[in-house]
DNA sequence: CAGTGGAGGCTTTTT
DNA sequence: GCCTCCACTG
């Protein structure tokens, strides 16, 4: 990324020209290491990379060199220090930082970085309870539970505690069990706390989830931290093996780990306390996801003596830029001032763009791209399109794919999501895991086979008389066949001849599987189960999800070279880990499409923040609390700071939700960018329709309230009535072109709430008195 | 047992 | 407006 970093970014980054890793030369020359490491950092990242002993806090803001600071310094251990990389390990926060962390530690330190430990908490939990999850009740080849499965089980669990499903939406229930893990607290701890009526039916369900789980020989996202604090905790042979392995904790976006990662890293840095967290408090956008901003007091509690570095400089905005978020993000009150050094040119002013709806918006950003492509070196791969939701992406992708520009997008319906490939993938977690029931339950009768929902509604109540896992009364029937099954057994011969007959065929597949290789067994698996005929009989899109059958297969090719058996394990354990950001390269030649989350830890020239309204930006849902409007912001600030060059915001007027197009307000992050550091606003550049269609050619000066009230009829003394209603185009003598937000009381008396595009913003008008007239769409 | 149709929910953000 | 869940019919 960054193809038109300035002479100065290059020189820090290294990137382009930069010497390779020499071993002959520079390995006995320990002076000349030093130097190479330490060349071309600012005083504050050089003390960072040097600070070799004790707790380390770095406060790193945006585009500060931070992932540099972080592989210097592992390299500097490792080759100057002389620490071995086996006894250095660093979190990230995905599983495409860590790999970008190795790539760029193999060019520092050789092949040597293969004995680094880099990874996500999570993968790296899921690695340690492979090898110790027998403490803490995990059976071999358990599997990690995504949260559609997740759902499935708070289905059942909600069952057993009989709790209401429609007066307990699943998904809060399961948001609070997910947060009391993330503090380490079990469903005894939960139902001890003093908590809410919700909370105390949450601990109920709690308890029965944690159950099916263990059934189920599973564990979700929050489990791999729980289960492996827990581990370490009780198994203290097993900790003090990894506390005395690892000299060197390293964690990378500390602002955004939770209560239980926080304390795993602890206890991991506990035998020489060499911990470096890399944080910066603005950046911190996870709340949500129970990531906890006190982690940083904790740390500074926890280590009194840390050394604290803070790296200032911006090395990737232009000044505009660096203002624009710096005026934002001082809107939040929580927060501890911070400076932002700038280190490059002004630069281009922002184009603020308003749009009539989601169409134009997504038009204007191809348009603005066109155009870029055109006068400027920035290529498509340069440019990307930010949004608060995923929804939002659709309008954009239409625009795209009109225009036939290329682009990519990061996230949305997830592939390994889709339907087809979660079949695929069920079946491959139930020749995994013979205790996973949720994929036995997906794929039992997928294809069709005659098992249907009576069926196994009794095969279901059977285990529960007999107090047994639904897998081994399904196996009661394989063995036993039906003449031999007691008559009271509650199936029917033809079920039980259906279902006897799809135990033969998993437990074939187990036994094959350790004598194949897995792209063999999907192979295998897929004609076993004629899929391609079962998808022809469905949708009449199979050939599409075909594809995806065949893309799953290709991915899994990649295992080649695993031990048949446990190549199966890592292959699921990928699946259910990585995330789709994961998988952007950036090289491809296309503009990316992604949400403000996603983009955290990426860097741009040009970047378009859309959908800048209230409602959106900040989101709704967040809108009745201070705290999360804080959170919007900083995600704001994330967005803006991933710029390097040239910024756009833009908003619609119109934003279609639920199916119904409704009215929106500005955001009000737009009125905290500095007005000079914006460029005379474009509303409706190039051949934008709406308004422009009537104004013809003086659509660029609707902004110009003098040009407006020329353009108002002179003589209107009595106008006739005039009905606003909401969504209505209207236009105003002083404040120029808006639209209709809100009406309240009728005809003359009433009262409009009208949107402007101009520095208007928002006005409550009265209809009788307001210079006001329609204007059509 | 499977397929259809209506009702109701739902959209933050992701490891 | 789209998807999921549930009830009812073939």
């Amino acid at each position: 990324m960054g193809a038109r970093a300035l002479p100065a970014y290059a020189g820090m980054t290294g990137g382009r020209g930069s010497r390779r890793w020499d071993s002959g030369r520079l390995c006995y020359n320990l002076e000349a290491m030093t130097t190479q490491l330490l060349q071309g950092l600012n005083q504050a990242q050089r003390e960072a990379v040097e600070a070799i002993d004790g707790p380390l806090l770095i406060i790193a803001g945006p585009g500060s060199g931070k992932t540099r600071v972080i592989t210097h310094r592992i390299a500097y251990l490792a080759r100057v220090v002389g620490i071995s990389p086996h006894g250095i390990m660093a979190a990230t926060f995905t599983n495409k930082a860590a790999n970008e962390m190795k790539g760029r530690l193999s060019r520092l330190i050789g092949p040597r970085a293969e004995g680094l430990t880099v990874g996500t908490f999570h993968s790296f939990c899921a690695r340690v309870l492979r090898r110790h999850g027998q403490l803490v009740g995990l059976a071999p080849g358990f599997g990690i539970f995504d949260t559609e499965d997740q759902m499935e089980l708070m289905k059942a669990a909600m069952e057993e505690a009989e709790v209401d499903h429609k007066q307990f939406p699943r998904r809060s229930l399961h948001g609070v069990i997910s947060k009391a893990k993330s503090v380490l607290l079990d469903a005894q701890g939960l139902a001890a706390q003093q908590g809410s009526y919700f909370e105390e039916v949450a601990a109920r369900v709690y308890a029965h989830y944690e159950e099916l789980m263990a059934r189920n020989n599973g564990v979700d996202f929050d489990d791999l931290l729980l289960k492996t604090v827990t581990l370490f905790r009780t198994a203290p042979d097993v900790a003090r093996w990894y506390q005395q392995r690892y000299i060197h904790v390293l964690i990378d976006e500390f602002q955004d780990t939770n209560i239980a990662q926080y304390a795993l890293a602890k206890l991991l840095a506990e035998g020489y306390r060499n911990i470096c967290v890399v944080g910066d408090p603005d950046q911190s956008i996870y709340s949500w996801r129970s990531a906890d901003i006190r982690n940083i007091l904790s740390f500074r509690e926890d280590y009194p003596g840390a050394k604290v570095v803070t790296l200032e400089v911006n090395y990737r905005s232009t000044q505009a830029i660096i203002d624009a978020a710096k005026g934002v993000i001082a809107g939040n009150r929580q927060r501890l001032a911070k400076e932002i050094l700038p280190s490059r040119g002004r630069g281009d002013r922002l184009v603020v763009h308003e749009a009539y709806n989601e169409e134009e918006e997504a038009r204007f950003v191809v348009r603005q791209v066109e155009r870029l492509l055109e006068d400027t070196p920035f290529k498509a791969s340069d440019c990307a399109v930010m949004y608060r939701v995923n929804a939002q992406s659709r309008a954009l992708e239409e625009a795209f794919l009109r225009h036939a520009l290329p682009y990519r997008i990061i996230g949305g319906t997830r592939f390994y999501q889709r339907a087809e490939v979660k079949d695929l993938i069920a079946y491959l977690r139930l020749i995994n895991n013979p205790d996973d029931e949720v994929s036995l339950l997906r794929v039992v009768n997928k294809p069709s086979r005659g098992i249907g929902r009576q069926s196994l509604d009794r095969l279901t109540h059977e285990a529960r008389r007999q107090n047994i896992p639904l897998s081994w009364v399904l196996e009661q029937v394989r063995q036993e066949r039906r003449d031999r099954l007691p008559p009271s057994f509650p199936l029917s011969p033809r079920a039980a001849g259906a279902v006897a007959g799809f135990m033969d065929m998993i437990s074939g597949f187990r036994e094959k599987k350790a004598g194949l290789e897995l792209v063999e067994l999907i192979d295998l698996l897929l004609e076993g189960i004629d899929y391609l005929g079962y998808l022809k009989g469905g949708a009449d899109n199979w050939e599409e999800r075909w594809e995806n059958v065949l893309e799953l297969r290709s991915v899994a090719g990649e295992y080649g070279g695993w031990d048949p058996g446990e190549g199966l394990t890592a292959f699921l354990e990928e699946l259910a880990l990585v995330a789709d950001v994961d998988s952007y390269d950036g090289t491809t030649e296309a503009v990316t499409l992604i949400t403000l989350h996603q983009a955290k830890g990426l860097e741009f020239p040009v970047v378009f923040i859309t959908g800048m309204e209230e409602g959106l930006l900040p989101h709704s849902r967040s809108m009745d609390s201070p705290e999360e409007v804080e959170e919007e912001r900083r995600l704001c600030y994330v967005g803006i700071t991933r710029c390097m060059d040239r910024l756009f915001l833009t908003r619609s007027f119109k934003r279609g939700m639920y199916g119904r197009s409704l009215p929106t307000a500005p955001s009000r992050f737009l009125a905290e960018v500095p007005p000079r550091v914006i460029a005379s606003a474009d509303p409706v550049a190039d051949g934008g329709r709406g308004l422009s269609s009537r104004a013809g050619g003086r659509a660029r000066r609707v902004y110009s309230p003098a040009a407006a009230g020329a353009e108002t009829p002179a003589a209107d003394e009595e106008p006739p009535q005039v009905v606003f209603e909401p969504g209505d185009r209207v236009r105003h003598a002083v404040f120029g072109k808006g639209m209709v937000v809100q009406r309240a009381g009728e005809g003359r008396e009433s009262e409009v709430t009208v949107a402007f595009l101009g520095d208007a913003g928002i006005k409550r008008l009265l209809v009788s008195f307001a210079p006001l007239q329609k204007v059509e769409g």
